[in-house]
DNA sequence: GCCGGTTGCTAAATCGTGTTAGCAGGGCGC
DNA sequence: GCGCCCTGCTAACACGATTTAGCAACCGGC
């Protein structure tokens, strides 16, 4: 049923030169090799009537080189989150010519092992091994035996990888800044985290930084945070259920809410109590999910740059190929995306 | 950097016989040419102690089988619906020793002609190619040339492509004999398309085919619409302002919003309104994103099997490829998959 | 007339595997 | 002793490209 594509041979045939020639003058190295320009035309010409494209598997067997990276993920549907990454991924890797290959490993490390084979199998160049939350990963050794860049994960222990991640505890920063620069002072709680920083559970990095921010900001500016509440899973109903326990004993002057997820739980806890934002209280997110502009009010929060985060992968990917290609050791560097603040209807000044 | 792959060869080496039988051992046609049981252990063992694995390029150059498939779509970020559809598609092709290539054309023309170009230059044994909401698309030529399936998504004008696509109609079936079931039979509204079938653009496939079903069943019961309203796009800004506007005119006695997310809007408005669901008004809706059991009450809503139409079009695909490697035509049949019902708080039942 | 250098191209090997035709050797029948 | 069949394996080509070494022809200088 296909019509077999067109090879070389049929274009070095047309042009009446060897397959040699044709290949020289197709990678634009006639000048090189003193092509005479009369049968560089020929060639060209020929190639073009017969619609003659490469066949990447053979290029790929000829040169080791197969312009595939593979991206590699705990999961690829929760949340947004994925799409958005995966598609900076994309959207880059398509303006270098490149193709991504894509699986998941649900967290199994067989599953994990065995797509890594597949993908050393079908020669990637590179490997983007992503988590779909900011976390310490075990780097996996199949990792070590080409290129490759962590995604939104930093390596347990010590690693040559190199590794893209959001700037949590700037987020954490700009969030409490934006409190401040609206003059709250007191009455500020977390809702997702304990207010010390040992309150909470280690392995939920982006919790960890993100209250380190928030901390050194307030510190800085002498404000002692007034309370927090551990929400075991960062969902709306959890939120609902800390936000509701906290209102039980006071009235906050703002929240600062570890998700936006846990801040549709808290906008409805607050309306429970009949309190409304941002007039009675104000609230500061993470993440900027869509959900966040399509409460009421919007809600002001500090985006995670999904997009950003993927195409940063592959650039840093393509880096890490080239120190590869020239046989020096791989970079090793991490790199942090600023998480960009989005201002919105949920903080009120305070005088 | 990379320790070189264990080749074939040097199986056959340290096996002590050809390349030759070392890859017919391997592919395990040695009883059929007749290798003895002692060579065919050799080999076996050689291959396990080198941990020698195919190389999967070089067997694509020469058997012209990749084990991989192209999955292009229009864009891979808007909503979770396509992560929720590339996972299903991931893993249906992992059960099956496949890998994805993934692309996306954001509707422009020569992206997607480049694209299909990049996945058939690396020999890709099919393409599924997705649409992110339903609707008819141009078939690309591209796709004419090898097993492919169209995803959420029917060819315009007539074509041999087979489809996968959510069944709209019955879904609106499901969501006029929720209300019939609950006893509602008059005041009911639809907000996202007008109440009649002409007052939705035919773009909106979608829509018309929910339309189409709910009037199915409206119809045999006697019931009539009371209206609707159109939203120029299906968010929940646009279903807000409908939903006001309907209200300021009338007290519906339940709405059919046609999405999730001018659902969102809708609860706004009726808030507005100081109206309750379901107490006061029932709400029905289409797509159960997860906003869905984010907002009080929990909105009962139509699916749409996202995850089921991923694995079905690898299922289809495969068959397609099959077909084709038979020689025999595409078989070009359109799979419509059920919608189930998510029912929830947000219907109650009339009197 | 010989040597050396340039110009312009090609033959042939290579990447790692799949596959077909066929070879060597042994056993058997007559 | 010859022919034939069977068993068990291998040689050799193919897939579609890249790349290196080298060949033929011409020119110029002495």
């Amino acid at each position: 049923m296909s019509p077999r594509r067109v090879t070389l041979a049929e274009v070095a045939e047309r042009a009446g030169v060897s397959r040699s020639t044709a290949s020289l003058v197709l990678a634009g190295r006639s000048r090189e090799l003193r092509i005479s320009h009369s049968v560089e035309q020929q060639v060209i010409a020929a190639a073009k009537e017969l619609d003659y494209r490469r066949n990447a598997v053979s290029v790929g067997l000829r040169t080791g080189k197969t312009r595939t990276i593979g991206f590699v993920s705990d999961t690829v549907a929760t949340s947004r989150l994925a799409g958005d990454m995966i598609k900076g991924a994309v959207e880059a890797a398509r303006e270098r010519d490149l193709l991504l290959f894509i699986g998941e490993t649900e967290g199994e490390e067989d599953l994990e092992v065995g797509l890594l084979q597949a993908m050393h199998d079908r020669q990637v160049d590179g490997i983007i091994f992503a988590s779909m939350f900011t976390r310490a990963v075990e780097t996996p050794a199949a990792l070590t035996t080409g290129p490759a860049v962590l995604l939104n994960a930093v390596p347990k222990g010590q690693s040559t990888l190199s590794s893209v991640v959001p700037d949590e505890i700037g987020a954490g920063r700009s969030a409490a800044q934006v409190l401040l620069d609206a003059g709250h002072r007191d009455g500020i709680h977390l809702i997702g985290v304990g207010p010390r920083i040992r309150d909470v559970p280690p392995e939920a990095l982006a919790g960890v930084q993100r209250l380190t921010g928030i901390h050194e900001v307030f510190t800085g500016a002498g404000v002692e945070l007034a309370g927090g509440r551990i929400c075991s899973d960062w969902q709306p109903e959890l939120g609902y259920e800390a936000t509701r326990e906290l209102l039980r004993e006071t009235t906050p002057s703002a929240l600062i809410c570890l998700n936006d997820r846990i801040a549709v739980g808290a906008y409805q806890a607050l309306d429970d109590f009949g309190l409304k934002v941002p007039s009675d209280v104000s609230v500061v997110s993470f993440d900027d999910h869509p959900v966040a502009t399509w409460i009421r009010p919007k809600l002001t929060t500090i985006a995670l740059p999904h997009y950003e985060l993927g195409r940063k992968a592959v650039e840093v990917l393509l880096r890490e190929m080239d120190s590869d290609s020239e046989g020096s050791a791989p970079l090793g560097e991490t790199h942090r995306l600023p998480m960009p603040v989005r201002l919105r209807d949920s903080v009120a000044a305070r005088s």
